[in-house]
DNA sequence: TCAAGAAAACATGTCATACAGGTTGAGGGC
DNA sequence: GCCCTCAACCTGTATGACATGTTTTCTTGA
């Protein structure tokens, strides 16, 4: 069996694998595909492109641990909805691999957030207003147990990325998370009193009332005012 | 052979393979491994794992799609220096498949560059402001060549990410330009005197100007003004 | 003694085959 | 008409084989 090396005039790698991805994301591409819709199989994918099932499984294998497709045993892959899925771990790769500090990831997310949470203040539906407003809450109420306050913080922030009703933006800010939950506990001891934890909880409940508020420059120096005790926090710890 | 299936507690997909991606990437951080250094071999992870090759294969390939490694021919995999590798594929198949838009794509990059541009002011040296104000005039003096223009065009952005010094921003815009590629040409043909293009290319002048000066309000301004006028030609040609 | 070159050891790239187990739809029994 | 069963199809994993690329080792010759 003879496989087709020529097909791709600007193949990025050299291999039957990055070909098989390259004819994948074309078919998707060229099919119109949206998510959900399936995938030829794994044969038939064989048949089409002329190489072994590895190669074809390989390729699929690589789509989907990018979430761009969804696999599951005894059915056909589908293309997926869109998902951190690759972006998460690439900026974790950056980080446990020191190419990306804990600041640089700060500066990106305090730049993107001013954005985020004007816009949510201006385009929330009144129902990410009150989930928004219900996290803050849910903040204040557990302030005794850190990983709980952690937990409603991230929370916090994908929803308002949410509400800011761009996905891209949505997408970036959640694949900052998985570092956010490895420094976020060390911002926290930093605030010695409790009195200064209560305070970081009532900057998130002034971001909230400023989006429910319809307020967006009111929102946004919130949210800048609170990373920049965030960044404050991360120095006074030492943290790189 | 039998494999263990219960050393990962919080696997995210079932299957040896996302336990082997799992395994390969805490096997990085654990050893505290950098760009360039050299993973086990495959046949060495087999025994590891204790799962077959194909698994083990599956688990390489697709963190090497994904640009967390490097896999060559006859050498081992070695960690990868910080790449857009996944990161691009996500936003190509969230624009292929209209889960997102190219405005959504564009307010974006005009909330990072306006934050880029004003730390790049900031932080350039003096060879960066030089690469800088190079792609503005090789985009002035090929103002004929649509196809060249965009190509210094995108380069003039990616090296403002780059002399922002933060590789998290380098990266997200870098993953960017692929779609960029696409909508570029639409954008300019609206554009349709000569003068308009020019006055495009002169704002491009304007930026390099104000990042040489050292004066970041000035070119956050540029970049803002840049971006309204991109948005307004994308309006203009009715992309949605 | 040492350097150049050959060979062995090791690594990945691809293929073929096999079988277990999940999914789905067709057909038959009621 | 409904449910059940089973066949067809699909993915998940394992194994063995061989081509080809890379590194190390050892031999050989100057």
């Amino acid at each position: 069996m003879v496989a087709n090396r020529s097909m791709m005039p600007e193949e990025t790698n050299p291999g039957l694998v990055s070909a098989a991805i390259q004819a994948i994301t074309q078919y998707i591409r060229v099919e119109g595909l949206g998510p959900g819709d399936l995938l030829p199989s794994e044969a038939d994918m064989t048949r089409r492109l002329s190489v072994s099932r590895t190669v074809v499984r390989e390729a699929f294998r690589s789509l989907s641990a990018m979430r761009l497709i969804d696999m599951s045993a005894g059915r056909r892959a589908s293309v997926a909805k869109l998902d951190i899925g690759a972006m998460s771990m690439v900026i974790e790769h950056g980080v446990t691999t020191e190419q990306i500090s804990v600041h640089q990831v700060y500066d990106v997310r305090r730049t993107i957030e001013m954005r985020t949470v004007a816009l949510a203040a201006l385009r929330r539906s009144d129902a990410e207003a009150a989930e928004i407003q219900e996290y803050a809450r849910l903040m204040r109420e557990n302030y005794r147990t850190p990983e709980i306050v952690m937990e409603h913080d991230i929370a916090f922030h994908e929803a308002i990325a949410r509400a800011s009703h761009n996905p891209v933006f949505s997408l970036i800010i959640t694949a900052f998370s998985g570092v956010t939950r490895r420094t976020w506990v060390i911002g926290w001891r930093t605030r010695a009193s409790v009195e200064d934890q209560i305070k970081m909880i009532e900057g998130h409940a002034d971001i909230a009332r400023a989006i429910i508020a319809g307020n967006p420059q009111l929102a946004a120096e919130h949210m800048a005012a609170h990373f920049d005790k965030s960044v404050k926090a991360l120095n006074d710890a030492g943290i790189a």
